[in-house]
DNA sequence: TTATATAGTTAGATTGGGCTAACAAATTTA
DNA sequence: TAAATTTGTTAGCCCAATCTAACTATATAA
């Protein structure tokens, strides 16, 4: 057996931190993952003689070819299996991850595979990010994100940046998911909050959160 | 983390053998797992270690409540899929088996207790095998195989004893399926080969195939 | 009832994935 | 540019789960 759950976990976040910088350093996915150094290190040179990294002592990561093609496998069914729990199985989009998690190392593509025809091949997963292909094809994200949008613009929410359960349940209390249209009405040039208004009333959003949501 | 997959599918096997003979003894184990007899006997010590075994050397292995509670709760999960992959993604009954083995593992019990509960909270899995309740319950089967009946008798198929891909296909190939009506018309008295009727037409079922349906 | 076969156990090695401690290279910053 | 900090590496250990080889009980059969 070629791929444990490890492998695939690390592959999943060299792939997630070079779609931001190319070049991977070893440190990162050690936070990423909560392991150790050493631990980064021993399984990098094991991912390079599988032929989905280049390795060269004290120099940057890359992923090869195969180990992108790979990784998309993996966030294939990740956030296919998110889709499905929200659509099929009535799960809110806050639940979903934690399961996925899990899942996204099942074997089977059939399941998988089951699972898109049923959902109707969707191009996004329920926090708006592109599911691939099972060619492994990717689409790239085109969004902008509402922190750099101006006054009196009037723009959707289309998908999220870095979410998580707490951020998901604010957005649940705050009436915002994806296909809400967001009229941008101020901001203060402090601390860059942004008042905005949506579904007929107005709130005030923080930069941090602003930062956080992509739309067009 | 408590239970690790190997430790699972350890449980598994120890209780379906018991179920058969009360006691376990440790060759049927490695045989079922294909693992050497070492491995068995430390995992069996472990497995005392939790408490879900007795074990004293030399003396046949017994499953204690805690044990079988634990493996109750893993073909729940196991049977529940089964029965969800068949119901609600379209496989059909000889694809299930295969997928289920490595879905069962999955930690989170909202996920089978959503499929439970859009199954409508089945009492058994597609090839009739009880579904143990969430509070870890199982019903105990009750049918007579169909080797055991005799001529003239009109029996209904209810389940399957000893299930494979390859049986599997072979039913479907003779269009035997559960609920199936069938009639006994002649048992060959030399190879207990059987003549029966069901769906309007005339079949010789073999005794291997007759001793692995069970029937009410 | 003794010999043989079978079942179970122990010792010790191996592999995968993780760790700490110690060290080396590269990058920053004074 | 030299010193200090950060980043990456190596050595060596640990644990879970497996294995083979060698040994000990127990059961079976002559």
């Amino acid at each position: 057996m070629n791929n444990s759950q490890s492998i695939e976990n690390y592959l999943k976040v060299i792939f997630n931190q070079a779609i931001a910088s190319d070049d991977v350093n070893t440190t990162s996915i050690a936070q990423a993952l909560e392991v150790s150094l050493p631990s980064v290190n021993s399984m990098v040179k094991k991912l390079a003689g599988m032929g989905l990294l280049e390795y060269e002592k004290y120099k940057p990561l890359k992923i090869t070819a195969k180990g992108r093609k790979m990784a998309a496998m993996i966030i294939r069914k990740h956030r296919l299996t998110e889709m499905y729990l929200v659509e099929k199985m009535g799960f809110g989009w806050e639940e979903v991850h934690e399961i996925a998690e899990q899942l996204e190392h099942i074997q089977s593509t059939a399941f998988f595979d089951r699972m898109d025809e049923i959902l109707g091949y969707p191009e996004r997963d329920p926090h708006g990010s592109p599911i691939p292909t099972s060619s492994g094809e990717i689409a790239t994200q085109k969004f902008r994100l509402l922190s750099d949008c101006q006054p009196e613009e009037l723009v959707t929410l289309k998908a999220l940046s870095k979410t998580s359960d707490e951020f998901l349940k604010y957005l649940n209390s705050k009436g915002l998911a994806l296909g809400v249209e967001v009229e941008i009405l101020e901001v203060e040039p402090y601390d860059k909050n942004m008042t905005v208004s949506y579904g007929g009333h107005k709130e005030v959003l923080s930069a941090l959160v602003c930062s956080k949501l992509l739309v067009s």
